[in-house]
Order: structure tokens, then C-alpha cells, then sequence
DNA sequence: ATTATATCGTGAAATGTATCACGATATAAA
DNA sequence: TTTATATCGTGATACATTTCACGATATAAT
């Protein structure tokens, strides 16, 4: 033990320097929510923003959020709050909102077209240099601000532009396939909004976007909720 | 304390009977995901999954698997696993996904006419009984199967099928005050597609989909795994 | 200048979730 | 039939997250 600092040039062993490097899930979703919070009351004039009004209306706890902000380094002030503005700055550091990311879009269908056309994605740091579909009676058909191309120029968008990102929005049936094909072109993170759960080497990154879990989610909630009334009011 | 059982017909007392109405959230995504495998997996043929298949593909301990599939009363056999065809009904079953659930759809714009076309939900039990949006110049449009109908029908909708559930995919300006109305009309669960936080009264259920939060754990994720490999292979 | 108070910051305790270790059992092999 | 083994089931343990309790501090009021 007490191993010499600096030996290797290790530079993860202070840990001090990279405090978004290993933020739990529940954390993460409740900053992104924070962000939001103080976007929208940044808009309304607000400039300080207390852990209290913030748990209020997020329904946690006060301390978590002070835990939390204290975790990403965002510090307030006694009697005042925090920041409205620091709260965005540093969360748009944190979450890697305020940096471009480019990424490919890959199936053109319902929800591929709806992403194409969503005007929030440029406001959060995301590019999608292309869109691409492997129906060719898409190919050259425009939608929102972009011409669908054929599968067959990808892998040059790719590579000329070093994508890192894809997003696939592909039938079920065909995303394991596209995957496999994403990853041996060079793409290290996907998120995918096709309802299946794909398989990929070790090192890359998959998000599941998966609307019918969120629906599972909310039905599972309401009946609770339901069940709950229906027994009467027991404790809260 | 003690109370007697049965004492004004608390049909809450005796746990057993009501599994699905305390699952904590990281069980209850998993428990989609074992739901979205075994359907892949009855459809290559497999009649049985095990708990170590299971783990390996999602990447969690074999034991949890084990253990949320007790926790809703899925019993598998030793030495050859859980039954697809049990893991699909029960979990169908206990995720709402089986009984048909109606939502009035509100918004028509980009999220809103993906979410109109998209297959999936009635797959999965959700019914969408009309779509709305208060811009006249999509009134009467057709999107997919749907008429779109003006903001002033909502109201008979909500009342004539007794619509419990609703899908928000309006600008997030416009968010908060029509899920106001909505909750003043009887809705008691909301689908929140716009990039804001809602407040709602206690007992309304909201559930966020929130894309630029999907964006952001994406791009965390993909940080940390440069980082990691930048750094040197450290434990694991 | 002094006091009051809203709010932050944080170690300690409580709670919740995941992993470990190991016994039980159904099927396959000998 | 007996033995071997893959797999389930679960109490005990370890780890992670949240809540509690309380001290510190900046602003406002007196």
C-alpha cells in the first residue's frame, strides 16, 4: 500500500480531475433534470436557484440535490442558492451538451424521420452530419433539413467526418445486423431506438431508447396509483 | 398494532397477491429487457432461457436475474432454466403491456406524428383513441391511421372512452399548461415528450421521455470509455 | 454592530440493491 | 440405478444510495 504517487504517470489516480468520470445512473438523470430546471428558470429571471425548490419540484430529497451538485463541483452560496447560471454552464460541461458530437442516422422510418426534424438535438451539441436508409425508395427523398442517402455512402460520411455516434432507428429485425456493420466501420457509441437489445463488442457504448419500456413504466405507476386509492389512504 | 386481518376489507395486508406493486425501478428495466429477449429468443426457436444466458447478454450478475424472476413469480427448473413462453405471459402480464390501455395523443408535429405511425404500441397493449393539436393548419390532416382533430374534441374523447392516459408531444412552451388542462379534464397519467419537467398534483403520474437526457448519458458513457482506454488498461 | 434565518456542506446512520456462497433439484450420462 | 452436473433458489454479506442531524456561513433585519 501507499503506493508513490505519480509512478506510470498513472493520471487516474487522482481522482479530483475527472468528476464526471464515474457519476451512478441516478445521478445523471437527476442532472439532466436539474439542467432543465434552471434553463427554464433562467428564462423566467431567476438567478439563484435553492437545493430546496429544486427537490420540490423533482419530489427528492434536499440533501441529494446538494450531494449531487457537490459531486459535479457546483457550489452555492448560504441564504441565496446556486447559480442559475453556473447550474448550466457546468452541467452542459458535465453531460457533454455544450461540446458537438457528430453522428450518423441510420432508417428513415417513423421515429428516424421524427429525430431528423427534432429541433433539440442542435440545442444539446448533436450533429447528424447524414441521414441514411437502405430502402432506396427513400434515397433523395428530403426530409426536414437532409436528403436520405443510400447505406452504400456511410461508410465514407464515417470515416471522413470520424463519426463516433450512430443512431439507429432501423425495424427490429434488422438492427443487430446494422450494428454489427456500425461497429466494424468504427462507430463506438449507439443509441438505439429499435426495441431489441443488440449485442456488441466489449468498449462500445449502447443506449436503449425504448419506448415500450417507458410505457411499461408509466402503466405500472398508474395502477399503483390506482391500487393505492382503492385501498384507501394508508400511510402518506 | 396487530390489527385483525379483514378488518375493513383491506385487501392491501396480505402482500402476496399484489407482486408488481412495489418493483424498484432498475428491476422493473430489467424486467423489459427479459421480456424483449424472450421474445427473440421464442422466435429462434428456444424454449427455455437461463439465468446465466440472461445475465451475459445484459451484462448483470446471474443471481439478479434469479432474483427478480422470484420477485414476480417466475419459477424456472433446474438444469434447464426458465420457460420463454412463462417469462413473455408473466412478464406481459405483471409490465401492463397484456390489457389494452387507451391515450389520447396530443401534439402532431414531429414526435408526435412518429409516435402515430409507430407499430410497436399496439403490440404492446397501448391504444391510441385520437390525436389532437391546436394548430388549425393540421387540423383534419391524416397521419398514418389518424385524423388529426382540433383541441376542442379532446375533452368528449377523454370523457366518451374514459381516457386515463395521455401522450404529450407538444413544443416545451406549451407543455406545462396543456398538461394542466388535461389533469382538470380526468387524465391521471402522462407520456411527456417535451424537454421540460412538469409539475403536477400529487397522484398524477408522469413518466419523461427525454431524449437530450438519452443524448447526454450517451456521450457520458462514450467519454468515459476514451478516458478509460486513454489511461491504460487498469482492473478490468 | 448584532441578531436572526435561510441555505449550504458533510459525516453518520438508514435504507435499498447487488453479489457471494452454498444447498437443492431435475435431467443426462454411465 | 447411480453419479455427475447445470441450473435454480435464497440467506448472508457487501456495496451503493439516500436520508438524517447538525454545524457553518452569507444576507437581511433590527
Amino acid at each position: 500500500m501507499m503506493r508513490k504517487a505519480g509512478a506510470k504517470r498513472v493520471s487516474g489516480e487522482d481522482r479530483t480531475r475527472i468528476p464526471w468520470s464515474n457519476i451512478p445512473k441516478p445521478s445523471l438523470e437527476r442532472l439532466a433534470q436539474y439542467h432543465q430546471i434552471a434553463i427554464r428558470a433562467g428564462e423566467d429571471g431567476n438567478e439563484n436557484l435553492s437545493s430546496v425548490s429544486l427537490s420540490e419540484i423533482l419530489g427528492v430529497d434536499e440533501t441529494l440535490v446538494r450531494k449531487d451538485m457537490a459531486s459535479v463541483g457546483i457550489v452555492g452560496k448560504p441564504r441565496v442558492g446556486y447559480s442559475t447560471g453556473q447550474i448550466i454552464n457546468k452541467l452542459e460541461e458535465i453531460l457533454g451538451l455544450s461540446q458537438h458530437t457528430d453522428a450518423v442516422l441510420i432508417g428513415c422510418g417513423g421515429i428516424g424521420s421524427a429525430l431528423l426534424r427534432y429541433p433539440g438535438f442542435r440545442k444539446y451539441g448533436l450533429r447528424i452530419s447524414a441521414a441514411f436508409d437502405a430502402d432506396f425508395a427513400k434515397v433523395n427523398q428530403r426530409v426536414g433539413d437532409y436528403v436520405i442517402l443510400p447505406m452504400e455512402k456511410c461508410r465514407s460520411v464515417i470515416n471522413t467526418f470520424r463519426v463516433k455516434v450512430a443512431i439507429l432507428a432501423v425495424p427490429a429485425d434488422a438492427a443487430q445486423e446494422m450494428a454489427d456493420w456500425l461497429v466494424r466501420r468504427g462507430v463506438q457509441a449507439i443509441w438505439n431506438f429499435a426495441p431489441i437489445h443488440l449485442r456488441v463488442p466489449a468498449g462500445i457504448v449502447v443506449r436503449n431508447e425504448n419506448l415500450a419500456l417507458g410505457l411499461a413504466d408509466l402503466i405500472h405507476h398508474l395502477r399503483r396509483n390506482n391500487m393505492e386509492k382503492e385501498d384507501g389512504a394508508r400511510t402518506r
